[in-house]
RNA sequence: GGGGCCGUAGCUUAGAUUGGUUAGAGCACCCGGCUGAUAACCGGGAGGUCGUCGGUCCAAAUCCGAUCGGCCCCA
């Protein structure tokens, strides 16, 4: 009769993690429990968290399925510690260019000019709705993942208010004189007018043949000459400098009759034939003028070497010419020389410069040059190589680098404070601090703010004529400083290009500067823009920043991470973030990428519905998130089995039996060692998985979870399985079942942030609390480390004692007599636990002994003292001295008789061997000791338990309940009915069986150890 | 082209900061055992040139250099 208990709820027989999964996802649903969590510890410590926002323009992949597990993981542990994470919301990122080509292509057009045509608010509005297209998909799976955070109230990186914030930021940072406009030397495509984007740039690479030339620029007054390489001659007219690199030594060569200064390394690859004449450094050049070399150009800067790093020797000739309009070094040698820009070029791509190539494009413009250098002599050589040289990737037109302007933010001359309050941040893993975003930061470079695009926050700068400026702070700014505001007024294109401005300073008309920003700067102010800071929650903002923990993928180092960071440093001078975890990617199963054209991109929802989401997150933590893993079905499902499936039969195991005996939760008074010890053990688990959360170091907690979940398994309830058994409802099993109790409620509270389901399943299946996740993290108390460490000890002997027993044929049924343990360090630990170790390993006795008592000495005769004396009869001599009284008598005075002759101590070697009734094995160091006699009645008791394991599995293969009883006749060999007469208590009670003479059931023979047996089972009828 | 991380058994991996027993575990495999919670467990076996080469050292998976392969970022 089985009684319902409010707790401990029956179970299926059989785990099944989808159908669980299924359960506890209805009842959080119906119950609200994600809402309570977000309330339950209002006003308590404060833990602050913010969203990295994704761009809902594509479903979820198994990363973002990482990130979110990771992020809730320890958005769950830190509530259940007890702190207050408020806000707790998600994020959207909804401007830029991916959102803008998703628009593209559902329309069908690829350029500026098409979108310009069919007008920009409706192209923006498009934008608008597409944005949100995904987010369905994406909230469902965020919410399957268990990823539990308020998506009501999600910060909107659009809306009104958000873009607000930015301005108000970005109005600080102007006035701090870190927001300017300059120019950046991009690539660009003439045909086209527009610049392209480094992800466009690298699509469109291709293999070409050019010429490259060698030029000569001659030293004013001098006879000698500089020789100069490069690919685009067209880029000569402007020159302003030669660099060098400062650290290479460069030779001057006659050559020919001139004399070229050159590289020492490329000398020989370059002009084959020459001879040197003298060596210089290249630092000492820095300064030296030179003639321009072609003189069409009115420069009033320029024209002497420069040094610069990145010169180099792998082509060329080690001198690099510099026109700084159309490369990025040559821009940023100008700037240090504080030169004029000089573009010669029009945004065409013609050449604009008064000479005779004006109104050439480029590429015939370079043919021109060529011929133009070799009439005038100054060209060397001209030669033909393959490169790879990018096509823009709509057209095909060969790019050029350009000079575009743009609106920076001034990196550069914060740098310190960037990199310095970068040190504060507790980086996991560390080496990303100093590595991979300490050198970026290194780098110190200025932030490129404007796109030239139209779906994007827009950048509050209104210019007039007279390039008076007027940076707007807030919305309300703008429209107090306006003439006039255009119907239903929103802070985008084109709605913020229609409103009138008139200029404070002079009363002309304002425009505003057309571009949009990079959307890293919308994503990089969520800590406060969530806010709408400073025009709102000021208080809530102060609470929340830093902002202890955030956790993003390693490709946001030079994303969120740096746009947040460098926002914080600059505008709060201080950093944005206390904690971060970087994850790496997950693969597919050969260590690759995964990809949409290989077809093995995987859907996290069907994922999830094939393997269950306790698995997935599993799998994400069996390592440390910043280890790229490959993912495997198998491999998740085997981790979570093992795991998850442990954990079930133990509660099954526990509560079948407390249900039995009516036992009700309740802390009950501890009665043995083994029970001690698993209190202690489960409190030594709970402090160091707390500090390993506590650290994120989330995997070391996990296997701290993994190892007691084996140790409460595999050795406690092993163990204590006898007691629950055992018919009364003693002291020792109430004991018991309160520390299995306890253990299981322990693991499922520290599980929880790892697999939620099951936990709050098996959490809600021992309590009638409403939820594991709105309960508290279980707090260790203290522990004794010795008691841990004794029953390691006991472990390893019971360990040794199978295999020695094993190695010696001595098979664990048939019980030993006795077995000894010298050692007599662990006297007191072997006495503690000497029931359970003889339990074990079967034996009748356990004694801890010296190990000397064991050893037998025996003496052999030394051959070559021995053989002086005995001669020939050597051999007869050895076989006397192998006789017992000989060597007694030798043990106790020293010396005997051997064929009439006396011998000792210098004729005799003395050695040492083991009683030969007892075996042990090198391994334990002699340290167990099994004796291996055995007498009739251990036979006997050795053929009961032979037979009671084969009564034990036809009771199984019947499918009887392990509370059925049954009917049992016996018939067999001799020595086995002699054990049944000798054991029938023993037998009759352990299979639950009465003797019958017939009985109506089933039947099978069985051979133990050559004897012959016959099993007749069949269920009692009560 | 520059920077970063990684490479340990068929697979998943511990050990690397701090050089020091026989490189440790799990899955799978083979032999044996235990078993009325368990697709569990226990003992044994097979399986490793610790990616490769070189260096430092009495001693290298560990430190250094080069190289190959995978992944990421930047150009």
């Amino acid at each position: 009769m089985h009684i319902k208990l409010l707790m401990l709820d029956e179970v299926p027989q059989s785990f099944d993690s989808l159908q669980i999964e299924k359960e506890v996802y209805k009842y959080w649903e119906s119950e609200e429990i994600m809402q309570q969590s977000f309330e339950i510890n209002r006003g308590k410590r404060r833990f602050s968290f913010v969203e990295g926002p994704p761009t809902a323009n594509g479903p979820p992949h198994i990363g973002h399925a990482e990130t979110r597990a990771v992020k809730d993981l320890f958005l769950r542990y830190k509530t259940m510690k007890g702190f207050d994470i408020y806000p707790r919301i998600a994020g959207w990122d909804c401007h830029g260019l991916p959102v803008e080509i998703e628009v593209e292509k559902k329309l069908g057009i690829k350029n500026k000019a098409e979108i310009e045509k069919m007008g920009i608010s409706k192209f923006n509005n498009l934008c608008k709705e597409s944005v949100f297209e995904y987010l369905k998909i994406w909230a469902e799976a965020s919410k399957r993942l268990g990823f539990w955070v308020d998506y009501d109230k999600a910060y909107i990186t659009m809306k009104d208010e958000y873009i607000e914030s930015e301005w108000w930021a970005l109005r600080e940072l102007y006035k701090k004189g870190l927001l300017f406009k300059d120019f950046r030397i991009s690539p660009y495509c003439p045909r086209c007018g527009t610049t392209l984007s480094a992800h466009e740039v690298s699509q469109g690479y291709k293999e070409v043949e050019d010429f490259s030339v060698y030029v000569k620029f001659k030293l004013l007054d001098k006879d000698e000459y500089f020789l100069v390489w490069t690919t685009t001659p067209w880029t000569l007219p402007a020159n302003e400098y030669l660099v060098v690199n400062p650290n290479f030594n460069y030779s001057l060569v006659d050559y020919r009759g001139e004399k070229l200064w050159v590289v020492e390394e490329r000398a020989k690859t370059v002009l084959k034939k020459y001879v040197v004449i003298e060596s210089r450094p290249g630092s000492s050049f820095v300064g030296t003028r030179y003639e321009q070399l072609i003189p069409f150009l009115k420069v009033n800067t320029g024209l002497y070497v420069v040094s610069g790093d990145f010169v180099t020797k792998e082509d060329g000739s080690g001198i690099v010419h510099a026109a700084p309009a159309f490369g990025a070094d040559d821009y940023v040698v100008m700037k240090r020389e504080k030169g004029e820009l000089y573009v010669t070029v029009d945004e065409a791509g013609k050449i604009a410069l008064e000479s005779p190539w004006k109104g050439l494009d480029v590429q015939t413009a370079s043919d021109k040059i060529n011929e133009y250098l070799k009439e005038t002599g100054k060209l060397l050589k001209i030669e033909k190589a393959a490169h790879s040289y990018p096509f823009c990737w709509r057209c095909e037109t060969r790019l050029i680098f350009y000079p575009v302007e743009s609106w920076y933010i001034g990196v550069s001359k914060e740098k310190d404070k960037v990199v310095k309050y970068n040190k504060m941040v507790n980086w996991k893993p560390d080496y990303i601090r100093d590595g991979r975003f300490g050198n970026f930061l290194e780098e110190g470079k200025d932030w490129a703010l404007s796109r030239n695009r139209f779906w994007g926050t827009p950048l509050p700068v209104w210019v007039c004529k007279n390039k008076h400026t007027f940076i707007p702070g807030s919305k309300k700014e703008l429209l107090d400083n306006s003439t006039e505001i255009p119907e239903n007024f929103e802070l985008h294109r084109p709605k913020v290009d229609e409103i009138k401005v008139r200029c404070k300073e002079c009363g002309l008309n304002m425009v505003r500067e057309p571009y949009p920003i990079d959307t890293w700067f919308d994503s990089g102010s969520a800590f406060f823009a969530q806010f709408h800071y400073p025009f709102e929650n000021a208080e809530l903002f102060k609470q929340n920043n830093p902002v202890d923990f955030i956790s993003e993928a390693m490709d946001q180092t030079r994303g969120w991470f740096y746009s947040m960071h460098v926002i914080s440093s600059l505008l709060f001078e201080r950093n944005a973030y206390n904690n971060v975890v970087v994850m790496e990617f997950i693969l597919n199963s050969r260590g690759e990428k995964m990809s949409k054209s290989r077809g093995d991109k995987v859907d996290p929802l069907e994922l999830m519905d094939r393997i269950g989401t306790d698995s997935l997150r599993l799998f994400f933590l069996q390592g440390p998130p910043w280890k790229p893993k490959r993912f495997s079905e198998e491999v998740a499902l085997e981790f979570s089995r093992k795991l998850l499936g442990t954990l079930y039969n133990s509660y099954l195991l526990f509560s079948t039996n407390a249900r039995l005996d009516n036992w009700k939760p309740k802390k009950e008074a501890i009665s043995s060692d083994l029970d001690t010890w698993m209190l202690n053990r489960i409190n030594e688990c709970i402090a160091s998985v707390t500090k390993h959360m506590d650290e994120y170091d989330p995997h070391l907690a996990l296997d701290d979870i993994k190892d007691l979940v084996l140790d409460l398994s595999q050795w406690y309830l092993r163990l204590s399985r006898d007691t629950f058994w055992s018919g009364e409802v003693t002291e020792g099993k109430r004991s018991s079942y309160y520390v299995t109790y306890h253990a299981l409620i322990s693991i499922s509270k520290m599980l929880a942030p790892f697999a939620p389901y099951f936990s709050e399943y098996l959490f809600r299946k021992l309590t009638d609390e409403k939820s594991v996740h709105l309960s508290g993290f279980p707090e260790a108390e203290e522990f004794d480390h010795s008691l841990i460490e004794e029953m390691n000890y006991v472990k390893d002997t019971v360990e040794s004692g199978r295999r020695i027993r094993q190695k010696n044929g001595l098979i664990l049924r048939r019980p030993v007599k006795e077995i000894v343990i010298t050692d007599p360090k662990h006297r007191e630990v072997v006495r503690k636990y000497s029931r359970l170790i003889q339990k074990e390993l079967n034996a009748k006795e356990i004694v801890v002994d010296d190990l000397k008592s064991y050893m037998i000495q025996s003496f052999v005769l030394n051959k070559r003292a021995a053989g002086k004396i005995f001669g020939k009869e050597l051999n007869n001599a050895e076989k006397e001295f192998e006789m017992e009284a000989k060597q007694d008598e030798l043990k106790r005075t020293g010396e005997t008789r051997i064929l009439g002759k006396v011998i000792g101590d210098l004729e005799v070697n003395s050695k040492e061997h083991l009683d030969e009734r007892y075996v042990s094995d090198d391994v334990s160091g002699n340290k167990i000791l099994i004796n291996k006699e055995f007498d009739k009645n251990l036979y006997l008791e050795g053929l009961a338990r032979e037979m009671v394991r084969r009564i034990q599995s036809m009771r199984k293969d019947a499918n009887l309940d392990y509370t059925d009883r049954i009917y049992l006749h016996l018939e067999g060999d001799e020595p086995l009915m002699e054990a049944f007469l000798s054991f029938k208590k023993y037998i009759l009670s352990s299979t639950q069986a009465e003797e019958k003479t017939s009985v109506n059931g089933s039947d099978k023979n069985w051979d133990i150890s050559g004897l012959g047996l016959k099993v007749s089972i069949e269920k009692a009828h009560r």
